[in-house]
DNA sequence: ACCTGAACACCGTTCAAGT
DNA sequence: ACCTGAACACCGTTCAAGT
């Protein structure tokens, strides 16, 4: 088995490779696919997650879509755990950091934590990979080392910068994982349903037994739609963190 | 196969079944073993992940605990997720609240929060599964319901209350997750190292490509020992929520 | 109703063998 | 050096069959 069935869903591009002209018998069997490499691994795995979900992101799956078998990718990669890291490298690279303002130091964090959300928001499943890890990719090192010159001018206490940074990239990290497990469960509409199914679950509890929980159901519930939640998080602790400004 | 070679391990106790005796033979085969139920389950799984940790939390470990197949565990759970629901919900209703005291609301808050975050820590494997869901379960609604009424002491507007006890569990939680992870792949004197690895690392990259990176190296390693990072972001956040009050 | 053995459809990773 | 088929040691879940 060579190539060639394995890739039918894309439409032919200048590239193709054409009918071997049987005059010209040298290579019986050029390897018409590119040969693997760490990128194009990258490429596959982000293909694969982006376009089947996180629950289909497997080194076997991976491997079919670049038409060879699992042990293959063992020859560029040393495990899943690495090529989540380099996939989350990638996605740290493609975020843009602005220059530093000092007049707008706060809000210009805020840019860059929501950013960060929207980023793994937009590829589920390399949230919790990026949980428990200290990232030392290129592009992760890269952004972080953008993000600390908007916090230095900010006057802050080195350490506090260095606390800073950690907190907020856990944050947006966690509050997009917390909404891809929510997000890959359902839809819009059944997420929907499912809210206000709740809200009357908390409405209904025994008043005698859960004051508060029936007091505040609506509250509890509110928000869900949009970033207000989110938002509200980011502004409690970077609001803290400015008051630590010397 | 009845039971017996099944769990040869643990030393024999004052409840372990006795050869039976030839001249009752009423009942051939006694199921000496426990029934099933919805509690079993929870203790068993409870035990296979305290002491082999979250990587061993599969049905069938658990219901070779049991002394069972992993399919017998379906009759009394829906599966894996549930089970997983089921002993977040033992961990939540473990959890002290103590009554509210207005004098003491921020500080009330930051044990309770730092309380479910040891909890966590103690059985690593349990706070992901946290994530990305809202509790139903009835020691997670008597927690919460306590701990709403320490922020209604605290004179904040209804929705900001619901939006705090959001934001500060998903906090708890996430970072728990983090040290679990963390925790699970290197004993103290391996994490110790790891860290002095990384802060040689980043101390050591280029200073014009990554100027910041290289002048806060010293403080991005500080404080990983205690729990300095994990109280600097609960101050941050409760900071920031106390200064909503009305 | 509760339990079970066996099977299904997957995993990540390893390894000897090929080129 | 790079790639591969086949296997190993697992998963969660289902289902017909038993009692």
């Amino acid at each position: 088995v060579s190539n060639g069935p394995h890739e039918p869903r894309k439409p032919a591009r200048d590239d193709a490779p054409l009918p071997e002209p049987p005059w010209s018998s040298r290579r019986p069997k050029p390897p018409a696919r590119p040969p693997l490499s760490r990128d194009a691994i990258v490429d596959a795995a982000m293909g694969v997650l982006d376009t089947h979900g996180p629950d289909a992101l497997s080194m076997r799956r991976v491997a079919e879509a670049l038409g060879t078998g699992p042990a293959s990718l063992y020859a560029h990669v040393s495990g899943k755990d690495e090529l989540l890291e380099l996939m989350i490298d990638r996605l740290a690279a493609g975020l843009q950091v602005p220059d530093p303002d000092p007049a707008r130091w706060q809000e210009q964090v805020k840019e860059c934590i929501r950013a960060v959300y929207h980023a793994f928001l937009a590829h589920p499943g390399l949230a919790a990979a990026n949980m428990g890890k200290i990232p030392t990719g290129p592009g992760a090192i890269r952004t972080i080392d953008r993000l600390l010159a908007i916090f230095r001018a900010g006057n802050l206490p080195n350490l506090v910068i260095a606390y800073a940074v950690d907190v907020l990239m856990l944050y947006a990290t966690a509050y997009a994982y917390e909404q891809g497990v929510y997000a890959e469960r359902m839809s819009a509409e059944e997420g929907e349903r499912y809210l206000q199914q709740i809200g009357e679950y908390f409405a209904a509890l025994p008043a005698d037994r859960f004051p508060n929980v029936a007091a505040l159901s609506q509250e509890l519930m509110a928000g869900g739609e949009g970033d207000e939640r989110f938002e509200f998080g980011l502004e409690m602790l970077v609001a803290g963190i400015a008051s630590q400004a010397r």
